[in-house]
DNA sequence: CAAACATATAGATGAATATCTATATGTGTA
DNA sequence: TACACATATAGATATTCATCTATATGTTTG
C-alpha cells in the first residue's frame, strides 16, 4: 500500500493510537504494553497487542530490540517525522514548514 | 471522536486519499469531481463522493462554498497542517520542528 | 531435558464502514 | 409552475478488520 496510506490506516485505530502514546517515549516489552494499556481502559489480550505491533513494524513505525524471551517497542519518531513532512507536501504545499503549530495538544 | 483519530480515519480511506489530493490546490464541483476520480481509476458514485465529502467536513479538512445549484469544495490546508503538527508534538516529540523533510514525496 | 515463560501465528467471529440504488431536497430555467 | 439539474440522505449489502481462543515457536532455568 501507498506509504501514507499505510500510516494513516496504522493511526486511525483507537488501540494502535495509544500504543504509539505509550512507546513513543518509552520501550515496552509486549506483556507490559498490555498493562500498560489496561491502564488507560483498554482491555485487549496479548495475541491482540502482538498483532498490532506487527501492524506498526509492517509500517516501520517501531523499533525492535529483542532481549532474552522479551520483545522491546519503541515508537520510530523519525518514520513519524518523516510521514508528517509528506503530508504536509502533499497536503498542505501553500503552507510553509515553519508555519506548523506546535501548540494544540491535550492527549 | 479524538480530533488526531478522526484526522487519521478520514485520511485512511483510499478514496478519500485521493479526493484530498485532487482538492488540495482545486476547487472542485461534486460532479466534477466524481469525474476527476474516475480518470484517477477510482470508479465511484455520486452519492459516495457526497458521503465522503460530509466526513471531510464533519473533519473541517474541506471548505465549502455553496454557488446556485452546486457546491465547490477545497482542502483546508491548514487544518491539515495543525493536525500534522498536532502529530508531531505527541509522536515525535524529541524530533525539532525544523527537521522536518520536506522531501519523500511520488504521489 | 522438561517445564515455565514470552511472543507470534492461525482461524473464527462480530462490528465497523465503503459502496450501491432509490429517493429527497434544493436551485435555476423554459 | 413544471421540469431538469446538482447534491444530499436513507436504507441495504458486502467487505474490511479488530478481536478472541487455541496453539505454535522460541528462550531461559531447574
Amino acid at each position: 500500500m501507498e506509504n501514507l496510506l499505510a500510516f494513516a490506516r496504522v493511526l486511525s485505530d483507537e488501540t494502535r493510537y495509544q500504543m504509539m502514546l505509550l512507546l513513543c517515549c518509552t520501550e515496552f516489552s509486549v506483556t507490559d504494553l498490555v498493562k500498560a494499556l489496561e491502564g488507560r481502559g483498554i482491555t485487549v489480550s496479548q495475541p491482540t497487542v502482538s498483532h498490532h505491533l506487527a501492524e506498526l513494524r509492517d509500517a516501520k513505525l517501531v523499533i525492535v530490540r529483542k532481549a532474552g524471551r522479551q520483545t522491546f517497542y519503541t515508537l520510530n519518531q523519525e518514520q513519524v517525522t518523516v510521514c508528517c513532512g509528506q503530508l504536509m507536501t502533499k497536503f498542505a504545499p501553500l503552507i510553509s514548514i515553519d508555519q506548523i503549530p506546535v501548540c494544540g495538544s491535550e492527549n
